[in-house]
RNA sequence: GGGCACGUAGAUCAGCGGAAGAUCGCUGCUUUCGCAAAGCAGAGGUCGGGGGUUCAAAUCCCCCCGUGUCCA
């Protein structure tokens, strides 16, 4: 808007919104005037060559005509201070308006534009007004601090509780949440849920310091109330936002009540070593576990002191962080197309069902192509392009680039500016695509009608073997609800409702349907395309839709993922494709039912009896393998060239064909009586392998086989009981043998 | 989007380069009219997956996957 490309809605304009800050949550509560919601009211004017609204003069006019006039401030107290702003791109003079010496607005005129260090003047100059209704509030009625003015007796019945900052951090995220929760946001660990997530722990934090404190519900509600006038959703979704939120409440008890348990523990084993916890150790478990320094404190018998800038230093434990913006171009690799071609018409908005069209060639450069109309849709909106046919070269690509639909073809076109050419969209392909993202559409309302309110689409994808939606959601989806979801659409497209898609004004559109419509983000212009499932679902939308709901066709649920926490993922099909893929999937039992030998029915059972019997062999085979080295070992013990008794130690000596965890075995077993030394020779890959055990006391496996392994350029290692080492290939195995004998017996001996 | 922590028996976790463990739960036996309980015995593990280093990896390194948490 403030370049000129998009008209403003209104010139002069007024705009009042409610704003999320998040920058000064640390101040709220703490400097008597920050809140992390405030309600942001503006007038704007536009002005362009031809046509010049109102500037600086007139701007500060009606500023200071409101507040000396309108709201009755001593004129003498108002104050104009002036500053440069810069934004986006642009600059210019501001005034920030203050009266008594509180900033109640500011006052911006755009004028120009930086390029890196040159201005240069704007195409239009823009008026950009800011007026922070609370602080208007507050000095209106000049409390003590803004809360007291704002808040009112809400504030004044948590004061009987709580001191006046906790008081007002409780009611001012009250409110906040209040917002944010009814529209959508879902309390996770990543982006704005997170905001969620803070201000509700934060909040749970504070209730959690006095005894038998108010709950956070009732807090909510009470906060939620006045501004429910306003803002309706706020009270019709009350009890969805009880439900997310107590399941917040469920989940931080739980991640508390875990980190106790690895405070104690880890406490325990560093005094244990003689050590004990620093304040350092607070930070890593606040960072890591989550667990607030006072909380953690708690637990520990010998707790160090907290520190005082305690969250300064986590924030200072977060500073080297670099994030990186993963920023995906959609239109690389499109090429330029020149500014003199005309824009194209898109047809397929209007009309979904005609595939085979004629056009004139407008822009022709390698494989791609521009026509002055096109019923192909590019890939846009999730929904991935079609394919088809221009002339006869196959079009394997569509994508739209600012006001042209640019079609690719298999080679380069062979087409000249103003050509007469035929276009044939692939019709199966266009009808599956149709069918997914009609399928789309009733996904994302059964989702919202069985779930709540709070569900809302964070992505989707339309391709024609499946489709996709994610969508928010607090939980994992139960069995029962997955069952109703399935139910719901199919029932939707049993009823054959029709599906409508027409252009409206955006006013027009959120007046009747509410910013709902907005379910793959926001769409710029003042007209809409909507896609109405009547009755059911109504998205503001650019997809290619089915006309009916039964045109979508059956639709089978494939699978249900949680892509990130407070995101579930849908995967389904519809039409001929879940045909098809039932058809894979009946074949797939069909045959696995075949290889087990028993009807599909008997499947489940059939697969609990192959198991048992693997168990039970894998058993018979485990021990047939133990009673084996049983018997080596008798075998071994009863062959008196190969044990011998020095002292009370038996030493056992034998080179076997066996492999090093066999020889392990062998010697555990050997090892069973006290007093014996077990020296035992395998080969591995052309390498003598010698494994000692000893259970003697006083002779040490390591110490034998140290003594051992230069005999055949081994190397290794272990410990008193076990000890093993693997020799150079063509080294004499049977002198490392002999020479681990002698030492041991020389251990053994009187 | 990034940092940190964590993935070991059905559950909760210990072990952090040398022969996979504890507690609870499970099965059996002893005891009891029976239950509970106790004692004894036993079953249960590709130590999240894949690479690498090493004579030797649950343990060290790299890459994935999953979970938690903090910060944008």
């Amino acid at each position: 808007m403030t370049s000129g490309a998009i008209p403003p809605p209104a010139n002069p304009l007024t705009i009042s919104q409610p704003v999320l800050r998040f920058i000064d949550l640390e101040e709220v509560g703490r400097s008597g005037r920050h809140m992390t919601l405030f309600e942001m009211m503006a007038h704007h004017a536009f002005n362009r060559p031809d046509h010049e609204v109102y500037f600086k003069e007139r701007t500060v006019e009606l500023c200071h005509e409101l507040l000396s006039g309108e709201l009755g401030a001593d004129p003498r107290s108002i104050t104009y201070k002036e500053e440069v702003w810069e934004g986006g791109g642009n600059l210019g003079p501001s005034l920030s308006v203050g009266a008594s010496g509180l900033e109640l607005a500011t006052l911006v005129f755009m004028e120009y534009v930086r390029n890196g260090e040159a201005l240069t003047p704007m195409p239009l100059t823009v008026v950009d007004t800011g007026y922070g209704l609370e602080r208007l509030t507050w000095a209106s009625q000049g409390s003590r601090t803004a809360y007291e003015a704002v808040f009112g007796a809400e504030y004044d019945e948590l004061r009987r509780t709580f001191p006046p900052r906790e008081s007002a951090i409780l009611i001012d995220h009250a409110r906040a949440l209040n917002f944010i929760l009814s529209d959508g946001v879902v309390p996770s660990n990543s982006k704005e849920g997170y905001f969620a997530r803070l201000l509700l722990r934060r909040s749970i934090r504070i209730l959690s310091k006095v005894p038998d404190p108010p709950g956070l519900l009732a807090i909510l509600d009470r906060a939620g109330r006045d501004i429910a006038r306003d803002f309706p959703e706020i009270g019709e979704h009350r009890d969805d936002l009880h439900r997310v939120v107590e399941a917040e409440i469920e989940r931080y008890a739980e991640a508390i009540q875990r980190a106790r348990q690895t405070i104690r523990r880890q406490e325990e084993r560093v005094r244990s070593e003689g050590g004990q916890i620093g304040s350092d150790q607070l930070l890593a478990w606040y960072d890591s576990l989550g667990v607030p320094p006072d909380v953690a404190v708690e637990e520990l018998q010998r707790p160090p002191a907290i520190p005082e800038d305690f969250y300064a230093q986590v924030a200072a434990r977060h500073e080297s962080e670099r994030p990186t913006t993963d920023y995906i171009d959609r239109t690389e690799g499109l090429p330029e197309v020149p500014g003199a071609v005309p824009p194209t018409e898109v047809l397929y908005y209007l009309d979904p069902h005609t595939l085979s069209f004629e056009g004139h060639v407008v822009h022709a450069a390698g494989p791609w192509v521009v026509l002055d109309r096109t019923y192909f849709y590019p890939t846009g909106g999730g929904q991935v392009a079609d394919r088809g046919h221009l002339g006869d070269l196959e079009v394997v690509d569509v994508a739209r680039k600012g006001p042209w639909v640019l079609h690719r073809l298999e080679r380069d076109a062979p087409f000249r500016a103003g050509e007469r050419v035929r276009g044939k969209v692939d019709p199966k392909r266009r009808t599956q695509l149709m069918q997914h993202h009609t399928a789309t559409h009733l996904l994302n309302g059964a989702l919202r009608e069985i779930l709540g309110p709070h569900v809302w689409q964070a992505g989707a994808y339309k391709a024609p073997e499946s489709a996709r939606i994610d969508v928010t959601h607090y939980k994992p989806l139960s069995k029962e609800e997955l069952r109703r979801i399935d139910r719901r659409v199919n029932e939707i497209v049993r009823e054959d409702r029709p599906v409508k898609s027409y252009f409206e004004s955006r006013n027009e559109a959120e007046r009747r349907f509410g910013f709902t419509l907005y379910q793959g983000g926001a769409v710029p212009g003042k007209e809409l395309r909507i896609v109405e499932i009547e009755g059911f679902d109504v998205e503001a939308c650019g997809g290619t839709h089915c006309t009916h709901t039964s045109e979508v066709g059956a639709i089978s649920l494939l699978g249900v993922d949680r892509i990130q926490d407070g995101v579930v993922r849908l995967t389904y099909a519809s039409g001929e494709r879940a045909l098809e893929l039932r058809e894979e999937h009946e074949a797939i039992l069909a045959e696995a039912a075949r290889r087990l030998g028993v009807p599909v029915d008997h499947l489940p059972d059939g697969i609990d009896r192959l198991l048992a019997e693997v168990e039970e062999t894998r058993h018979a085979a485990r021990a047939k393998a133990k009673d084996d080295l049983s018997a080596t070992a008798e075998e071994l013990l009863a062959d008196p060239a190969r044990t011998e008794a020095v002292g009370g130690t038996t030493v056992v000596t034998a080179r076997l064909d066996l492999d090093r965890a066999q020889l392990m075995e062998l010697s555990r077993l050997l090892g069973r009586v006290a007093g014996r030394v077990a020296i035992l020779a395998g080969e591995r890959d052309g390498r003598g392998v010698l494994f000692v055990g000893s259970t003697a006391p006083g002779i040490s496996a390591a110490s034998v086989v140290e003594a051992a392994k230069a005999a055949f350029a081994g190397k290794g290692g272990g410990n008193p009981a076990a000890a093993t080492a693997v020799g150079e290939p063509g080294t004499p195995l049977e002198r490392a043998l002999d020479e681990a004998r002698r030492t041991a017996r020389r251990a053994a001996g009187p």
